[in-house]
DNA sequence: CTAATTCTGGACTGATTGGTTTTTAAAGGA
DNA sequence: TCCTTTAAAAACCAATCAGTCCAGAATTAG
């Protein structure tokens, strides 16, 4: 007894990944029922038998963002020669930031945070998690840093993680402030090197 | 020939100071005129005839936080006998976030970066200007330091002051994430030992 | 074939959006 | 008193919002 009926014509991973990069780019609110109707080219229908509404889509599309970033950060990390590498050009990857119009579409993390400010509740311990998460990598890298002789300082990794994954939030701000890019790199500069110090 | 007609009966600023607290809890979108209004207590009319439009209203108030956080900051400045304390309380004072239906406020300039991220023209130069009034605040709290001797390395004072920005925008979308207190005070701890450090 | 499942597309809610216009009343200067 | 300005309330606007529902048409399994 298996499935009968017409089967899907469409593939509900590449509809979420298209939704994602939507709510990515326009935040939730900015995002319209329309917009996702095109973007996923789902008639409103198949949208609302996939998902029962536009916050389901919303937080399906969210926790795909989280765990393929992390995933992605922790390839590079391993593929990286240089733990303090890895890390420099992770913070001026911020500078690589253009979406399809020509505007910003920094971290999906940051951008959500700022949206919601914890006024959603469903969104609060996502939210938490990612940020941790996305810590461990730093933490990992600064470990694997330490461990190559790059660091010398081998305290407070967790701390100094939490520092950077700040670093890298208030980058991304920077950057949707029309902060010009010799600023940026002084910036992460000033932050490469108050880890190699002391 | 003086002014003739019925005069004002509000207070134009006034008005404007609560429009402003009413876009820097909830922002642009999600403010709408039926809000203005009730913050306001103007009638519909009266919104309409002191500013044009909605845009004209959330840019005459996104000024207004602008000059009046500027000032705000230079006072506690001014007031503050370390200048290193100084960077330290409003490093903390993230902390102290908390808007009257319990969500953190932010910073409205962190807010309104996130929410156009440069999507509006007109919002670019107001965003840059304030940044880099921001910067400038704390590029005077540095060379402070340096002139009373709190801090020895007298180097590249402006990077660090856009470091300590960075910093900031950070820490507020920390917040926003439900990052732990504990974490928070651990990151300023990181960042206020990486301004001693050499 | 029939039954089951999914597709599309359009019609339709009810609410809300920002914004305009009109009317009437109030208040002060000349 | 007359003129000007402002205020308040209400009606009205077209557009958009998320969400529901329904009517075919398509496509599979049994």
């Amino acid at each position: 007894m298996t499935t009968r009926g017409r089967p899907k014509s469409f593939c509900p991973d590449r509809a979420l990944e298209n939704a994602m990069q939507l709510f990515w780019q326009r935040g939730y609110e900015a995002a319209s029922l329309h917009d996702l109707q095109a973007v996923t080219g789902l008639s409103k229908s198949s949208l609302y038998q996939t998902y029962p509404s536009k916050q389901a889509w919303f937080v399906a599309a969210f926790s795909r963002y989280v765990e393929q970033r992390r995933t992605l950060l922790l390839e590079q990390l391993q593929a990286s020669v240089s733990p303090l590498g890895f890390i420099r050009e992770r913070l001026l990857s911020v500078l690589d930031d253009s979406g399809p119009d020509g505007v910003p579409r920094g971290c999906m993390l940051v951008n959500v945070a700022n949206e919601f400010s914890l006024s959603e509740p469903a969104l609060v311990p996502l939210l938490q998690r990612a940020t941790a998460g996305i810590c461990q990598v730093f933490e990992q890298a600064l470990e694997r840093a330490v461990a190559c002789g790059e660091l010398s300082n081998d305290q407070n990794l967790a701390a100094r993680a939490s520092y950077l994954q700040c670093v890298m939030s208030g980058l991304r701000t920077q950057v949707k402030s029309a902060v010009p890019a010799e600023s940026i790199r002084a910036t992460v500069a000033v932050v490469m090197a108050s880890l190699d110090g002391s």
